[in-house]
DNA sequence: TTGCTTGCAAATGATTTGCACTGCT
DNA sequence: AGCAGTGCAAATCATTTGCAAGCAA
């Protein structure tokens, strides 16, 4: 185990500790198997990385590190919900989207472009009365594979 | 009705009939109950603004809708998609998300800054051999309601 | 008549939950 | 002992689909 996944493992259990709850061998799998990937994965996806899980233990145990703040429920156009680590375990991007098969892979941004973005996404929060979070960016297109 | 409704009506008559489908007066209030609406909107909302349209008949027509490309569906953290007009019928705009009620608001961005984004995401689509589509941009807050 | 539409009822399928059991602490 | 975590099976619920009847060209 390097020393990046100890402060990742170290995080998360951290973060299920200060609600109570375990940092489990099934959480860290899950866990692991996020931090495998460099793009959000579907629960299927997870199984057949880590068999041995239960589909719906898993589906708790993502909900579970979800209010933890470890994890991040990614909604998509497709069948399946796809989940990642929450972006500050693994730093701010946004995702490229194939139209036709669905797959999704992490883009970063240039930084000068991402606080040009954040200015502008203040002030129309801010015409609207809302409190400013975070933003998603999905930049849509059609794959290698699917360009055939 | 207005020249613009017109507009939008011929237009939506025009793609469903280059795939050989009728604009029906189902369709036809569907297409106007989304125009109607600054923002995207559920099916349950949809059946309440039009009462008499049925479920499953309504899901058909927005299928219908969005594979003629008069529609377009807005997938959300919440228990309903969203549906919305095509974007070349209603103009680019993205979307002010609140995380806690799941409400959703139109909102504009600066069109240099755009073109900025159009740039940086051609770059990002071709180091990674995907043919650029479109893009969507959800800002995520807390309404003036929820922040309470 | 031909075939797109419609509405009802039934099916589908991802996700959630009830419950009894296991295993930390 | 006490309670969080687990897995199985059953429930939920948005969305889809089969089918018979309605309607437009």
């Amino acid at each position: 185990m390097t020393a990046a996944s100890d402060e990742l493992h170290g995080a998360a259990a951290a973060r299920l500790g200060d609600r109570e709850q375990r940092y489990t061998t099934n959480r860290r799998a899950i866990v692991a198997a996020l931090a495998a990937h460099t793009a959000p994965v579907t629960l299927p996806e997870l199984l057949r990385t880590k068999p041995g899980l239960s589909q719906s233990s898993t589906y708790r145990n993502l909900a579970t590190l979800e209010d933890a703040g470890v994890v991040r429920r990614v909604v998509s156009s497709g069948e399946h919900a796809h989940f990642e680590l929450a972006e500050d375990l693994t730093g701010h991007h946004h995702h490229l989207v194939c139209v036709d098969c669905g797959t999704i892979e992490d883009v970063t941004l240039d930084p000068a472009l991402e606080r040009s973005l954040d200015g502008a996404f203040a002030a129309a929060a801010a015409a609207r009365g809302f409190e400013l979070g975070g933003h998603s960016i999905d930049i849509e297109g059609r794959c290698r594979a699917c360009r055939g």
